[in-house]
DNA sequence: GCCATCGATGTAAGCGCTTACATAGATCGC
DNA sequence: GCGATCTATGTAAGCGCTTACATCGATGGC
């Protein structure tokens, strides 16, 4: 302690210029307030409310920040400004094309205003979804996008507790409690069932994903079976399957329920990924699509326009969502409490895989 | 200021009870410490060294925060920890199922280790890139994994001075004075190029993304051309196809390509979504693949193996890149210094889409 | 039974930054 | 020419947390 350091600091700083010792420290504020011989209030100032400092002052501060390759720690940042400009995106998987594009879009909307995106994904895990939920508050997230409604109560009590805004995308209940941007998946189905009853189905078998514990597959299947009670019909338990989306359950699917008797004339599955595998099989098969058998699908993933024969899909604009997500978010953290946003509507694409039924 | 107060702290807190005024602050650690009654470094340590505390206390402890809804808020403990367990990843796009499946793959593997993933993509702008890592330091990412190294000389070296460790991935040159995660580019393409030089294919057509700034696609060409100029084979200008990685860029590419004369008997793509644009098309006009074309991809992206013919490409396990990187980067802040990870080998898979050429 | 030892808990000093408030020149009206 | 006013800058008090160090009983050896 011979050195003339005033303070009894126990920890060596990189403004003590000791050319001794380890790593270098990053700069600090005052690092570079000392460097431009300013106070450190300055230096915030030229970072946060350039306008308040003399043009002279402001233009020797940045340079000296930049040349000692500082910038303002966005931790101390957040803690004396009480404000972490981080948002938290949580999702499935971003193995569905549908979710990545939502992600991908809210990122680019919130980079615009600084701010960044922590993302989680739960794997359609309601555990996972919570804790991920629980974390991302840990971390002073100042809002949240959450894929579906379907998730445990405590979640969402957490999410209120701490008084933040959030949304709920990819459902649109109308009476949902929670602001939400999607789509009225119950709704689209039925649009879908409604297409292929119109073109005289009346045996249809739908592929679908899991519905326990996700709101939006549910939605789906009811929204196909109100159509069909519509007109007296309904869903044969052999004509339903029910299992991962993936193409390869498609296929699997797809076989299965051609070999019941008798078979349906049209499918309706719950996603693109099941369709495609419906598709391909039935082809593999020798069947002629649309002719001995219609087939449907839903989110117009991109592969879905290229097949061939091209698949007869709802559309529904994924980045739309993201962007919406982002915009409604930023209204909120900008004090505004925005109207409920309509729904988006998913269009019915009638390419070619549905016909009136041959048999 | 009738009341007890014994500071005259400015700021109303929540601490101080008063059922007054708006909103409710999040509680505090000290909150937490005066409701169970112990100091404010007892309920830390049971958060962060639970060991250190008797067992009835540590219960009372956890019993209160979570009565509370509290807990450690990460921007301070960052800041006295020095430590922000959040790592970045920067990657060009999610749209691309190849870079979704590394994301994935790496948050899975920080998540289990209490690690945020922060997430950017520059969508294949360098300057984009480069200020995203800028943002990335300010937020104090511990680590960072980076797609490509044909980045500014600023972002290597912005990322150097910080002294953090960092992974470029999807690149392996050998000579690379970056860790990288990936696999050599060019031998790959060499491999591909090879596969067809074997079959006996000598007019071969390249559809490839922009090679400009993306070091990995420009070692594809090279490749390419290296496997043709040993066999005395060039690419003809008019069957090299250079534009964004699309199903429809390859529809057109091919298209034009086989209006040249004489038309190539193979194609190579630059990745999978060219060629199944290359193979839908030439499909639609009535050729046969890969008896009057051979078309390769690369990536085998999941719905390459699905279509008919079913594409011949080379396998990326993206999701092995994911979590390598991520092992690595562990490695690295755990205090290790890992031996430099040897290349990821992709493998070529013949499926259906190369054969002898007919001609 | 007394002192050294040890384990559990508390005290307080920051971590790097922002910002309300204080201060000190400069400007201006009369 | 002097006080009022204003503007540019500095001072210092936190933001919520961790942790080195201090403290204080309890334990145990002799």
């Amino acid at each position: 302690m011979s050195e003339r350091d005033p303070k009894p600091g126990p920890a060596p700083r990189a403004s003590d210029a000791r050319p001794v010792s380890g790593k270098p420290r990053a700069p600090r504020a005052v690092d570079v307030a000392a460097a431009a011989e300013v106070s450190i209030a300055t230096v915030s100032r030229v970072f946060n409310n350039p306008e308040k400092v003399a043009p002279a002052i402001r233009e020797r501060v940045l340079a000296t920040a930049k040349a000692m390759g500082w910038m303002p720690h966005a931790a101390g940042s957040a803690l004396a400004r009480r404000r972490t400009s981080i948002v938290g995106a949580v999702i499935p998987t971003l193995d569905n094309e549908v979710f990545a594009a939502q992600v991908g879009a809210m990122q680019a909307a919130f980079a615009d205003r600084g701010i960044t995106l922590l993302l989680s994904c739960f794997n359609y895990d309601q555990d996972q979804a919570a804790h991920d939920v629980q974390a991302m508050l840990a971390r002073g997230v100042e809002a949240l996008a959450i894929v579906g409604e379907a998730h445990r109560p405590d979640l969402f009590a957490s999410i209120q507790a701490r008084h933040i805004p959030y949304v709920v995308t990819y459902s649109h209940r109308p009476d949902s409690p929670h602001p939400c941007i999607g789509f009225d998946n119950r709704q689209a189905f039925h649009t879908i069932a409604r297409h292929l009853l119109d073109l005289g189905h009346e045996t249809i078998g739908v592929i679908i994903q899991p519905t326990a514990g996700n709101d939006r597959v549910s939605a789906r299947l009811d929204g196909v079976r109100a159509a069909l009670a519509e007109r007296g019909l309904g869903i044969r338990p052999q004509h339903l399957c029910e299992g991962e989306w993936s193409i390869d359950f498609g296929r699997q699917s797809v076989r299965a329920m051609l070999a019941t008797d008798p078979p349906p004339t049209a499918v309706i599955c719950g996603n693109d990924y099941l369709a495609l595998g419906a598709l391909l099989e039935a082809r593999a098969m020798g069947l002629s699509v649309p002719h001995d058998l219609s087939i449907t699908g839903f989110d117009d993933i991109a592969i879905s326009r290229q097949l061939d024969p091209p698949l007869t899909t709802m559309h529904v604009d994924n980045h739309e969502i993201g962007r919406r997500a982002a915009a409604y978010l930023l209204a909120c953290l900008e004090g505004s409490r925005p109207a409920k946003l309509p729904p988006l509507v998913p269009t019915l694409i009638r390419r070619g895989t549905t016909a009136v039924p041959h048999t």
